[in-house]
DNA sequence: TGCAATTTATGACATGGGTAGTAAAATCCG
DNA sequence: CGGATTTTACTACCCATGTCATAAATTGCA
């Protein structure tokens, strides 16, 4: 298991292109530009993805039309994010944050069930290889 | 209930002052740089409550050592970020952040036991009070 | 081959936020 | 009162990020 070292915070104009590019995976200057979506002019894509590669969130391959891809994973992202967020919430407790979540989210019953299942699993965990 | 527009995004660093504001109620400049608690200039604090006054998440009384007091509540912003995550991290979709959330975390049995009972909760509304 | 289209490299400018210095204004106190 | 201290206003600078234009390099194709 190659150890990677953590990958930056992202911020939301970088998670949007990141986003892109685990949904469409390798993609050329134009397809990304294409990809995204909406209306950017296309050196700004073009600049933002040369950053995400200055910060080795994004690979760039050399052949010519050059493809970039995503270097990290959602999940290091999101783990990453979810700490982050765990720390400025709820001060690293994560009862309040799900308290918030299924509070404030309107969540159907097959969600709700979903989520005891998650809890449940977890308690299973818990139970055999306790920390 | 006076209807409050939502609070802007706010940064790591500016989530610090607030979270300060929450923990420590209103406090003078001189209070709030002693209650940040580490190394930072006293106008620095300043600075960044004078913008957090600029964006109205926090007021300013008027009397002499005005006291700085924080003008939204921590649930305000945390439903901000956390709509922001959600839809980040996940799509939109509660469920596969939370799962990261209990897979990420080492939860003790109290915490197991209190998402559980989150979760009977939320069950228990989307029943009566079906949306 | 040679021109047009595409791709890439650079440079530029704005905004937001973190940091802090300087100086003016207000307050405290001997 | 008048100097010392505290508070506040104002200014400045830097870096990250979002935006894009311009121009050079490369490639495709007629």
């Amino acid at each position: 298991m190659t150890k990677r070292r953590k990958p930056p915070r992202l911020s939301a104009g970088e998670m949007e292109i990141m986003q892109m590019l685990w949904r469409e995976g390798p993609v050329t200057l134009s397809a990304a530009h294409a990809g995204l979506g909406r209306a950017i002019g296309y050196t700004t894509i073009q600049t933002r993805l040369n950053r995400l590669v200055e910060k080795k969130v994004v690979d760039r391959t050399a052949d010519r039309p050059a493809r970039y891809v995503a270097a990290v994973e959602p999940a290091e992202v999101s783990a990453r994010h979810l700490a982050l967020l765990v720390e400025r919430v709820s001060g690293g407790s994560v009862v309040p944050l799900v308290a918030h979540l299924v509070r404030d989210w309107d969540l159907t019953s097959e969600e709700i069930a979903q989520l005891k299942k998650l809890i449940a699993q977890a308690e299973r965990n818990s139970k055999t290889q306790r920390k």
